[in-house]
RNA sequence: GCCGGGGUGGCGGAACUGGUAGACGCGCCGGACUCAAAAUCCGGUUUUCGAAAGGAAGUGGGGGUUCGAUUCCCCCUCCCGGCACCA
């Protein structure tokens, strides 16, 4: 083998290896330990970009880390191949969506396998295919027969000049992408998902969930928003029906001092026939987007609609107003607003100058102005009539029990999680299967009749969606009645695809069922890895998806994802790359200038998973140094002549040093890697190890044997970063059967025993000292040699020693 | 606005359970090799005072708990992710 690096042929030679080999390639085997390894798949874009880059490596590291750990691996890789890039594309260049579609697949594949992931490519999945597709429609018929799907109105961003509805992402600063026109709020019929039905099961299942970190868990927690409180009605003067409010607080009520509905509320549109006023600022409200974001930040509006409801307790009329930060989809669509207890509702009282009541005060006594801001703790209560003196947990219960007594009212458990609105008016995603009947109404496209396929020779123009100008795709006879009908030509939410992918992987090629017994075998997934982007609507609608599955009997598994990891961006300046910004890094430049090994290290060494990462191409530089210099330590440590087998009792200081740091590493790498997912720190280690052994000059016949077995774990131990390296250096080293088959090198006790240890001293906790001293010293001897220290002594400087704190094995801290 | 995360040398980062702040790498400085350069190798590198020994300061800012705080608590600030039609 050449004494010189040269990554590309290396890297192709280990390639052809696993591919003759099929070393990727896994069945089900039930006597073996299974680890199913997987990465949110990508959507195929085009190229790889490095954020696909880090996620794909660090997944493929810790399943060639488990590999070596004995375990039965499946690493699998798929497209999620709907979605909006497809349908811009072809706006753009004129190219349909399926074809520029599956040439980026083509491309991007190429990619992957240069960068020598460890795929199991037999069981590709692309979610564009109708193989793919057509058991998520089969399922949603399943949904749609027990009542989970349903269909009601919602609002859209519309662009009056495009006639398009519009994705949040295509709405900039409240105007069309394209056109520059103010988007309007619009109400459309759609398909949802009751995913609410799961709310409580999806809240409980976080607690099974050890390993997936606090902070996702943390953010689905509070997305879902479980709250106690209790519905109650107010009577609204000179109406029939009364205005129906949520609150958590039914302790304040008696604070209430105005109401305020959203703008799409039926009040405030009666409001809005009989006042110009109201009129306008109804439309007005409706002349901005959907976000939530956007109506969280923007001023907050409100006029009064001239109409009173009737306080359920006090019989004292308060002003109904619309605002305009009232959600209508959120609760009611209408709030009682307690401007003394509640900070928004306070900032609205002042600015609208409403009264302020405090019906509140602190339990502790102490006394408060609520006229300096709103009051918001759990305390007493005041100006409240008979509830007077109660605390929260007794005014709630007595408010409540009241008003059940009354049938006004009545405890209520209320989420903040909403319905899955999965209907979408594009072209490139699954076709919803429903069809319309005059007679029959909504009916569910018959199981001998699917998939719904979704013709893929079409011309976008990018307004609305091709597939409603297309009858021989939607003038189809009914299922029931066979009167005319017309489909669906609504297509379903991308995140529908991606949340059952993971499942199928298994058995990608069964045409008869969505999920066999290798789905039994290989689920949940063990390790899932992707980006922190995710950790709210993707995870948790494949949450709701893996028990819908259950519930089908489909599976028996609640949680599909026992381990999650969520890694960082990629950054280059700061920022993360974009073309618009112009500062993107093109792995495919790297690869071919330094190989895909030192890309690899280079993004593993860089920065731990979670965090962002700044790309420095210096330091991809640093890491192909590094693999030269591993390259030309094994080549010449071979060049000299074999090595024995270690005899462990004949070492002289220097070589049980070496040892000792070998064993040292061993056990801190796989720690690294296995507990803490740290892989800069392993490689750091790793790196230290390398430059202990290319320090270490001792041609002895023990030395060599020494020097042989810590070149031989620091190639096992680093060849799930750079495999191509390590499974040449292995051959290099002698051996006939590849690295990729190999065990985990075993930490040997022995050779960790140390006779010596340094210890800190502080003086007053101020660092003044180190003394080496016996390993199994006792406390006092430790003591008398810190206090022995010259140095010590100095800043002692016969002051009174008060206290003496030893941390065996660490430090010594004297208190003066 | 709300929810979640983050801020440590010139730079990326390390310090895992409250116990040596700056491992490892980049960059930079000096040296070796070379006609020269690249590559490679050796040494140095938080700031500051000092010839040195050895001090002082220091983990976004302010306060607190502790013998001891990058780590725990409170307040503030800036940056990033998500907010339901980007994926």
């Amino acid at each position: 083998m050449s004494a010189h690096y040269n990554p590309e042929i290396v890297e192709l030679d280990a390639q052809q290896h696993w591919e003759d080999a099929r070393s990727f390639e896994v069945g089900e085997d039930a006597d073996k330990d299974k680890f199913y390894c997987l990465t949110m798949f990508p959507y195929p874009s085009g190229k790889l970009h490095m954020g696909h880059v880090r996620v794909f490596t660090i997944n493929d590291v810790i399943a060639r880390y488990h590999r070596l750990q004995g375990k039965h691996v499946l690493q699998p890789m798929g497209w999620d191949a709907f979605g909006m890039p497809a349908e811009n594309a072809a706006i753009q260049r004129g190219i349909a969506p399926a074809k520029w579609t599956y040439s980026n697949i083509e491309d991007m594949r190429g990619q992957l396998k240069r960068l020598g992931y460890g795929y199991d490519w037999t069981r590709e999945i692309t979610t564009c295919k109708p193989e793919y597709y057509r058991w998520e429609q089969w399922l949603f018929t399943r949904m749609f027969e027990k009542g989970l799907v349903y269909r009601k109105n919602s609002i859209v961003n519309w662009d009056p000049v495009d006639q398009t509805v519009l994705a949040n992402e295509q709405v900039i600063d409240g105007r069309g992408w394209r056109s520059d026109a103010l988007v309007e709020r619009r109400e459309i019929p759609q398909w949802f998902m009751k995913i609410t039905d799961y709310a409580d099961e999806l809240l409980d299942g976080l607690d099974d969930l050890p390993c997936w970190p606090d902070s996702v868990k943390a953010m689905q927690r509070n997305w879902i928003g479980r709250s106690e409180g209790v519905e109650l009605s107010f009577d609204v003067v000179g109406e029939e029906e009364s205005l129906t409010v949520y609150t958590t607080r039914p302790d304040t009520l008696m604070g209430v001092t105005y109401m305020a509905v959203a703008a799409e509320h039926p009040l405030a549109a009666k409001a809005a026939k009989t006042n110009a006023d109201v009129a306008a600022f109804v439309r007005e409200c409706q002349q901005t987007d959907a976000q939530e974001a956007t109506l969280e930040t923007m001023e907050k509006k409100g006029m009064p609609l001239g109409i009173s409801a009737i306080h359920p307790l006090s019989g004292e009329e308060v002003p109904l107003w619309v605002a305009n930060f009232i959600l209508m989809s959120y609760g009611t669509g209408a709030v009682m607003a307690v401007p003394g207890h509640d900070a928004r509702d306070w900032e609205f009282a002042k600015q609208h100058g409403l009264p302020i009541k405090q019906v509140i005060a602190p339990a502790d006594g102490s006394t408060i102005d609520i006229d300096d801001a709103a009051y918001l703790e759990k305390g007493v209560l005041v100006n409240s009539g008979d509830y007077d003196g109660l605390d929260f947990d007794a005014a709630f219960n007595a408010i409540a029990d009241f008003f059940e007594a009354t049938g006004r009212g009545s405890r209520k458990v209320n989420y903040r999680l909403r319905d899955w609105g999965v209907s979408r008016q594009r072209y490139w995603g699954t076709p919803i299967p429903i069809i319309y009947c005059d007679d029959c109404g909504a009916v569910a496209v018959p199981e001998d009749q699917l998939p719904v396929i979704l013709p893929e020779d079409v011309e976008i123009t990018g307004v609305g969606s091709p597939l409603r100008d297309m009858p021989e795709f939607y003038a189809v006879p009914c299922p029931k009645c066979g009167k005319d009908a017309r489909r669906e030509t609504d297509t379903f939410d991308t995140f529908v695809e991606s949340s059952w992918y993971f499942a199928r992987y298994a058995c990608p090629d069964n045409d008869a069922v969505m999920l066999d017994d290798r789905a039994a075998y290989w689920a949940p997934v063990d390790q899932y890895t992707g980006g922190i982007e995710h950790a709210i609507l993707h995870l948790l609608y494949a949450r709701f998806f893996q028990r819908v599955m259950r519930d089908e009997g489909l599976t028996d598994v609640s949680e599909p994802f026992t381990n999650l990891l969520t890694q960082g961006m990629v950054l280059k300046d700061g920022a993360k790359m974009s073309k618009a910004k112009g500062n993107t890094v093109d792995p495919q430049g790297l690869i071919e200038k330094y190989g895909a090994d030192t890309v690899r290290l280079f993004i593993m060494f860089a920065a731990p998973p979670e965090q962002s990462l700044e790309w420095s191409d210096d330091g991809v530089q640093g890491s192909y140094r590094f693999l030269k210099r591993f390259w030309r330590a094994v080549i010449e440590h071979v060049a000299r002549g074999p090595a024995g087998d270690v005899d462990a009792s004949a070492l002289n200081d220097a070589q049980k040093d070496l040892r000792r740091k070998t064993h040292q590493t061993i056990a801190k790498i796989g720690d690294d890697i296995g507990r803490r997912r740290s892989f800069n720190t392993a490689i750091a280690a790793a790196m230290e190890l390398l430059n202990a052994i290319i320090r270490f000059d001792d041609d002895s016949d023990a030395g060599r044997s020494v020097k042989r077995e810590s070149l031989e774990a620091v190639v096992v131990m680093l060849s799930p970063m750079v495999p191509h390296i390590c499974h040449a250096l292995w051959r290099e080293l002698g051996h006939e059967s590849a690295l990729i088959d190999q065990r985990w090198p075993e930490v040997d006790k022995n050779a960790l025993q140390q006779d010596l240890v340094e210890m800190v001293v502080q003086v007053n906790g101020k660092l003044r000292a180190r003394i080496s001293v016996a390993v199994d010293a006792a406390q006092n001897a430790i003591e008398a040699q810190a206090l022995a220290d010259e140095n010590v002594q100095r800043f002692i400087d016969k002051k009174e020693v008060r206290k003496v704190i030893v941390v065996p094995g660490r430090l010594v801290n004297i208190v003066v």
